[in-house]
DNA sequence: CGGGGGGTTGAGATGTCTCAAGGGGTGTGG
DNA sequence: CCACACCCCTTGAGACATCTCAACCCCCCG
């Protein structure tokens, strides 16, 4: 989720290269797509994985859930990222052959599927496209250690900021216009998701959201988050 | 780094499949290896990627390093995972062709070196490396959204316990001889590694072993640890 | 109109951090 | 061979951040 860095857009394409846009090999095979409802999920944790999914439209939250460390323990959940358009989905699963998490549209979403028994020949073919795929679950990684230092070393106020810093940045990305800023966009998740992957209960987030707007840092109003001044936010 | 998970052998695989022993094909490569003494880094963090490396005897800790969410911010650093024998180190680099952290040797090292420009077209050759590959990456995709989901939702107690199963296990699926289980070894790394990596201060993670000795749980003495009762660890 | 989900805010409980002191080890230089 | 310094570890006590519990609001939907 590549927080804590500037916004710089060089980086960016760090986090999110895309499958296919820049596999310049193989950008013309018609993968299919499919529409997801909100609420919906995409896959369960446990499912065969049978393809990658890029998001074309919408946004998702993937969920993953642990037993604890014992039999009868309570079993541990959190979401371990949101994902908006060009962004891949299913990667955790390729080691077990099984999803490990769910992933669960946060409003209605299309993805491209991109089936891992067409993939994988593809990237044996094309030498592009195997760079891109392990470039892409390379950046995974990063972006998981980073959700892991995260959670850490920040307090709650610094976690909150830089989800939306993150957040802002990446829907500046997933749009193609070239180099805008988005201040204004609708978070299409609840406090409590946003908790859940900062490592934060619901009302912390609800707190620190509102003190972020008396610092004028934000502009505030329920979902719709306005970003009133980067450098306070930034700013411890 | 798999925590909290029961130490079935199965489930072991998940974790670290290696990239040389099941590369059927290309086991015969003779990759290099090289002698790391304790304290010296492997490589670090901003470093261009030339290989990936699997670790042959000794102990690694990959640390991570991010400056503030913003400008003059105070660094947030912290240690990532460490590394036994047949675990791979490197992988969090393909994605910009630099490493992303340090990896510092525990003890006197050995690792094998695996040149990124070698590895690539061998995958393209061989579908069964290019799997393993994979599945290593992925695997590494799970192992830090695991960290990930401990740091955000388990108390102190919990994770000094799951981090001590982890290792035990994964030292035992070091260990080439078929389902032993170690109880007693020496940690390589001190209590403020073990501290930074679980998000912890160095005297909580001392409070927590000394507590679950009192439990009686485990045995202490200094960097020895030996497991007495792994259903008083693993229970809450 | 009633119910439920989502959000905000307050006040007390609590887990972890911070600060501080002290106890081994081990390596080095006198 | 001793003395000292340094690192690592342990333990305590108070500070503080976040959680927990609770009340309340708003809005949407049936």
């Amino acid at each position: 989720m590549e927080l804590s860095r500037d916004p710089a857009a060089a980086s960016r394409r760090v986090v999110a290269p895309t499958l296919h846009v820049r596999l310049t090999d193989a950008d013309a095979i018609p993968f299919p797509t499919r529409t997801i409802e909100r609420g919906d999920a995409l896959y369960c944790a446990g499912e065969p994985l049978r393809s990658l999914y890029t998001v074309q439209s919408g946004c998702f939250k993937t969920v993953a859930t642990f037993p604890g460390t014992d039999d009868a323990n309570t079993p541990h959940t959190q979401v371990t990222g949101f994902h908006l358009p060009n962004e891949t989905l299913g990667l955790d699963g390729v080691c077990t052959a099984r999803h490990e998490s769910d992933a669960v549209a946060l409003e209605a979403s299309v993805v491209r599927i991109m089936p891992v028994g067409i993939l994988e020949p593809l990237c044996r073919e094309y030498a592009a496209m195997q760079h891109e795929l392990l470039a892409i679950m390379s950046a995974e990684i990063v972006r998981a250690s980073r959700l892991a230092l995260m959670l850490g070393t920040m307090p709650a106020r610094e976690r909150v900021a830089a989800f939306l810093l993150d957040f802002f940045e990446r829907f500046d990305a997933s749009m193609a216009s070239s180099g805008e800023q988005a201040t204004d966009l609708l978070l299409p998740m609840t406090r409590a998701d946003i908790g859940s992957y900062l490592g934060l209960e619901l009302e912390t987030v609800s707190r620190m959201l509102s003190k972020l707007q008396r610092e004028g840092a934000i502009g505030l109003n329920g979902r719709q988050v306005r970003i009133v001044d980067r450098a306070i936010l930034a700013h411890n």
